[in-house]
This record gives C-alpha cells, structure tokens and sequence, in this order.
DNA sequence: GCCAACGTTGGC
DNA sequence: GCCAACGTTGGC
C-alpha cells in the first residue's frame, strides 16, 4: 500500500497507539474493491512511501480490522469529502492497519528496478498508480529478505 | 517543474 | 457508447 510520507509515513505509525491505523482516504473503485473485499485479518501489508526521496518500500504492516465504511467521506470539513456518500450511501471503505516492522534497511525504488527476482511486479510497471496493489508470495518473501526483515 | 499514464466526467 | 477534456498520481 502507497502513502506520501508528507500525510502518513512509517514514523507515524510507530507514534500512533498501538502502532495502528485507519487507512481512510483511499478514492479509487478498484482499491476500494480491495480494501473492502480482499484484505483479511492477519494479511500483511508492504508499505511503501511515495512522492518521497527516494521512494521505498519502508516497513511491513499487518491488516487488523476488515474493510468497513470510511466516514471521511461524508465529513465536510476532509479533504476526503465525497458529496452523495452518506452512512446510509457508503462508497468508500478502509481498513485498520498496525506496524509490525519499520524496515532496517528500506528499499528504495531503484534497487527494486533493477532486481530481476521482482520481474513483473505491479509496482515496477511503468504509469502504475494504484494505491492498493497485490503482491505475489514470491516478491513479497524475496523483499521480505532484502529488507532484512526480522 | 515536467510530463506520461491513468481515471473520471460529461457532451454528443 | 464513444471519446475529448480534465484532474490526479508520482517518477524523474
């Protein structure tokens, strides 16, 4: 899952409380398809930080609550704001998620380019701009090892 | 700051 | 239903 670290970043979720958070804000039909169908309790989340210098995946996170309705988009004063979407009309959905590693060593998009045991990994393609994305067991297991994951 | 890729909107 | 215009994302 992306963020800018400028909105939330790994350091952020070692300050929250319980080191957890709502993933709320996610405004794309297909992420939201995922967030609200996909992701399971236990699931573990890469999290990577985009728009940032350099981009990288920096922490690994696990999903502690299912997809359920994101009240930001009926709160007016959000930046999420979605004028129809009521808790009677829900459109969005988030999940809570907690840390359960800042990353030693992050791995920075480059290094991730350049590696051929992540050929094909969605993130890698060029113009991919989802926000939730799936991972293969593979890759996952392979960064996983780069990132001298305990 | 530039711009390619992508999603959404809305006229027709 | 098509597609041009527009807004957003995000690497560089």
């Amino acid at each position: 899952m992306k963020t800018e670290p400028e909105s939330w970043s790994v350091d952020d979720f070692l300050k929250a409380p319980k080191k957890t958070t709502h993933w709320d804000g996610v405004r794309n039909y297909q992420a939201r398809n995922m967030l609200r169908d996909e992701m399971k309790l236990g699931h573990e989340v890469l999290v990577y930080h985009s728009n940032a210098e350099p981009p990288a995946i920096v922490g690994l996170a696990e999903v502690v609550r299912e997809g359920y309705p994101d009240p930001s988009s009926w709160d007016k004063s959000s930046h999420y704001f979605d004028e129809g979407t009521s808790p009677d009309n829900v459109r969005w959905y988030m999940v809570d998620l907690r840390l359960k590693e800042k990353f030693a060593q992050p791995i920075p998009l480059p290094q991730l380019r350049e590696d051929p045991q992540l050929d094909g990994m969605e993130l890698l393609r060029k113009g991919s701009r989802l926000s939730v994305q799936s991972v293969s067991s593979a890759h996952f297991a392979h960064i996983l090892r780069l990132a001298g994951a305990k």
